[in-house]
DNA sequence: AAAATTGTACTATATGAATAGTACAAATGG
DNA sequence: CCATTTGTACTATTCATATAGTACAATTTT
């Protein structure tokens, strides 16, 4: 399989004070980078070793993002080859994201009722937020 | 001071499959049954032990959610008497239901706009949200 | 086919959260 | 005042999660 990999076409960058595991951060860094096309199907991603060594972390946890990735289907992987953007992954991505939107909606409705908030003056009160302190 | 307790005004339910800790599930339903009114200024929540003993569970874990509770200015414990909702708790009930309200809010925001999510379509989105699946 | 490179599996360690166990100290109430 | 009742403090245990260490297996590359 193809696995010249032009340079870095991806740069992660670790908060290790964040409180965010690493290998959330590696997820959220690779699906934002998915979205906004920076990485495209049939990408390389870095080598697990390469990742590791360069962020200066353990290889699993390098493995253990990209497992959920794969999981989730964004991500291909072959042993021996490395690991590629899915070919799907546009998809997977707007899947994801729309999925993602929908739980947050939910979530938040399921909140507001909590609070009992009317569904009805929810669109006031976004409209009146701002951002205090 | 007075200790008189008529009664339960009070039945905490535990779940202890749903995976929220014991501890938060009190302080919630204290919280609810404050806002409900169903729980008054003045009034004497159940002793650590005896509700420790009726949900059979440790005595610090009441503590821990009655601490916190305490830390928010919704009750106000003495040794030796019980512990008691705040003279103030409707307002601090209240007060922290804004608060709620607010950071719900807020975060909700964060998300949509991680996803890129306009905040002007934000309201068509919950309007034709509906419960799928 | 051999060597190198890739992801994988399994185990170990560290950490934090939640809960429990037990003894203590302060206030009450007769 | 003394016994009881109340919350408190400190420690221990359990459990899950995150990360690391090390050896392995599959694939590629030459």
């Amino acid at each position: 399989m193809n696995s010249t990999n032009g340079g870095k076409k991806l740069s992660i960058r670790l908060d290790g004070a964040s409180g965010v595991p690493f290998y959330r951060q590696i997820i959220q860094q690779i699906e934002q980078a998915i979205l906004s096309k920076r990485l495209l199907p049939g990408d390389r991603l870095p080598t697990i070793r390469s990742l590791a060594i360069e962020l200066k972390i353990n290889p699993n946890t390098i493995a253990k993002a990209y497992n959920e990735l794969e999981i989730r289907g964004i991500v291909v992987t072959q042993v021996g080859s490395g690991t590629y953007v899915s070919d799907k992954e546009i998809d997977m991505a707007e899947n994801e994201r729309q999925k993602k939107i929908e739980e947050s909606i939910a979530r938040f409705l399921r909140e507001m009722d909590a609070l009992g908030v009317l569904k009805s003056e929810i669109p006031r009160l976004i409209r009146e937020f701002k951002e205090e302190e």
